[in-house]
DNA sequence: CTGTATCCAATAGGATACTG
DNA sequence: CAGTATCCTATTGGATACAG
């Protein structure tokens, strides 16, 4: 009785939130674009600019280097008379899979659902 | 064919790229926690930020207008003395729970390795 | 207890120009 | 082709104070 039902408790917690951690991996917005347009096999610099238009160089370098640092992808310099050069998903970056692939399914069920409801209910208004 | 190989073309893309807008669901950095923690059941405001202590309270409420808006989280107004107010995951906020297990079980795989290969050659961070 | 409002710092990200 | 450097703006997020 002195205590009733304690509505629930914290659901098993993250671990010091590994979480973050992880978030922080795929932290740029464009992380998870680089890494699915790279599931498919190793891509060059142009190529992955061109699967993302909007991404600026800036963006994509800091991006490929910083995913580079931490282990998700391998970068190969191709010594050719243009200088090229291949990224590459490595083992770890194939982990990411899964979990980007679960976010594009919710995506375009979010999809469905703003197509089928409509935006009569919310993000109708530009909220002033 | 007389191009060789093209090395690969665009893995089938995200159709204009649904990534981008589900990341942008759980683009605050806390969204993926706050998920987390009502992953289990609705949750009281003061309880997630307990959850989630280094949230502050504007932050915390504006990921919570947010995924309300999105219809990722219901509110729920406890008439009571002290006012109260719960949250909780709607359909669609479930739906998010494999994508957010996925980076979670990422996270714990970097933590394995960063611990197993040690700080030889990137993040020389001594973990204990 | 549950927010909201204001101020402020840090950062991400875009545009452009330039280099190897 | 594959970056790099610089500048600039928008957004995020924290701290604090305050309100219902």
């Amino acid at each position: 009785m002195a205590l009733k039902l304690r509505r629930n408790r914290a659901p098993e917690p993250p671990e010091a939130c590994p979480l973050s951690e992880c978030m922080s991996l795929l932290g740029g917005a464009w992380t998870p674009n680089i890494i699915w347009y790279l599931s498919a096999g190793p891509r060059r610099f142009g190529e992955l600019r061109h699967d993302i238009p909007a991404i600026s160089a800036k963006v994509l370098t800091g991006r490929l280097r910083d995913l580079e640092a931490k282990g998700v992808l391998w970068r190969r310099v191709m010594p050719t008379s243009p200088p090229s050069v291949e990224y590459g998903l490595t083992d770890l970056g194939t982990e990411f899979q899964p979990a980007i692939a679960a976010i594009v399914a919710i995506g375009h069920k979010i999809k469905q659902r703003q197509a089928a409801h409509g935006q009569s209910d919310d993000m109708a208004m530009p909220a002033s």
